[in-house]
DNA sequence: CGTGTAAGGAATTCTGACACG
DNA sequence: CGTGTAAGGAATTCTGACACG
């Protein structure tokens, strides 16, 4: 399941425009725009206009899942701050312990 | 060296607008717009403006690195359409005989 | 809270054409 | 042949705001 580095940063390259992002969700745009107040989403900018990448369409598809379950802005934020958590500490155990994921 | 249909799709999905595939090769939109009547590369259309890959923009690279080296659009086609050729080929022998890449 | 909409402006993209060479 | 540019129009995107609830 190795990529090589090419290959990876197709996900993560900020190049979609909103509306494309749009079609690819199923959101509206003034969804998309409201998800990026509320700290959901952090697209780039591009004289003005902003651009998304896969991994940030995935994850508008992630929360229009949740928003569906009747999840909350607010609850989907506190959800995304403790993951990030979790995936820090287990960067600090790695380099403390030297283990293999 | 394998990748699961989610990754590989990124590389092919058109999703990418004119102005940013040309930020990202160094070509103007004018340049980018004739190779395609030359038929060297073929954007999707998303409600009349066309949408590229980034397979598309890798393509444009080569295109841009042979136009410097002074080989002409018409000559990039045909090298494109012999190793389409051969790659065909190379498919047909394998449905054959059952080669291992 | 989450989303729609109308408003006005700015930037993008499109096509066909003329220019140069 | 390959590329720049001005032209006019259409579609996109942006922001701040009002609306509903």
């Amino acid at each position: 399941m190795m990529v090589n580095r090419q290959e990876e940063s197709y996900k993560y390259k900020k190049v979609i425009s909103i509306g494309i992002v749009s079609e690819l969700t199923g959101l509206s745009p003034r969804q998309i725009r409201y998800y990026e107040e509320r700290k959901l989403v952090f697209p780039d900018r591009s004289k003005g206009s902003r651009k998304y990448s896969f991994a940030d369409v995935e994850q508008l598809m992630r929360i229009a899942d949740q928003r569906e379950e009747g999840v909350s802005t607010y609850e989907i934020r506190q959800e995304m701050t403790k993951e990030l958590r979790e995936r820090m500490l287990k960067g600090q155990m790695n380099a403390h312990f030297r283990m293999r994921s």
